[in-house]
DNA sequence: ATCGACCTTCCAGTGCACTGGAAGGTCAAG
DNA sequence: CTTGACCTTCCAGTGCACTGGAAGGTCGAT
């Protein structure tokens, strides 16, 4: 009983082919069975992988984290710890672009308010906007 | 008189003279004076300049969006209504990161919650540690 | 005078996560 | 039996933000 293509694969998981092939290369996706004349043919726990490393990504984890995990899992291991630490890490590194991106707002917001309350008539070319 | 040298910016801004160089290549940086040997003579405001950027960039802008904002300060000729819309669509712009980081950041709060709750013995393998 | 630390330019490489394209094989439909 | 969609491999390129290294110039101290 044969599986899926690629092609199916990847509208299944909302990526490309190419993604598939390169996932696989890397060592993301385990090497599928082939076809007699050598089309890749998945089983259905392709898409439960394709969706794991999805979510991964959508939690900012590079591919080699997800790696990671993956390989601790197929390892036989559960990879709960490792996993609680990797969003450990990334839980601060995101409070800490939060923080940033707050002041950098707060920033641009003040600048924009000195050019908006600023008078057209003195908004001479090298005098009110200077000050942005 | 003459100001720092490459070196000393770099020190002083915790990046590297290849970065600064960098930065100058397209266009983060002016082209500063050089001295008549042809070493580069940097004033002071330079420093504040590279803490922009690097707040910037620990927010999560690129350099491009960076430049954007900087090429806005830099313009000081330009209309007060065009700089009020470009600050403005990058306000827009960073609201939208902010909000997106903040869900982000809530989405990983939970996922690590369930890692950090589940109980080991019913992490199995073969749940693809069911928590990402 | 020469040493070593610094500076210059220019070109090339890195890592990430793909993406494009050539050259060719396979397969069901018309 | 040809067409066209799909598959294969392999090599190369993209964009970002640097980073490395060669080849050579400059400067203060010994």
């Amino acid at each position: 009983m044969s599986g899926m293509r690629i092609g199916e694969v990847a509208q299944a998981s909302g990526t490309t082919a190419k993604t598939l092939r390169y996932y696989e290369d890397v060592g993301l996706l385990p090497d599928p069975d082939r076809s007699p004349a050598g089309y890749r043919d998945y089983g259905p726990e392709v898409l439960d992988r394709l969706h794991f490393i999805r979510r991964g990504q959508a939690a900012g984890l590079t591919l080699a984290q997800i790696g990671q995990v993956l390989a601790i899992r197929d390892r036989g291991q559960a990879p709960c710890q490792h996993v609680t630490d990797l969003l450990g890490t990334r839980l601060a590194v995101i409070d800490r672009q939060l923080a940033e991106l707050a002041q950098l707002r707060t920033t641009i917001a003040i600048l924009r308010e000195h050019a908006t309350t600023g008078d057209p008539a003195t908004c001479s070319p090298e005098d009110v906007c200077r000050y942005l």
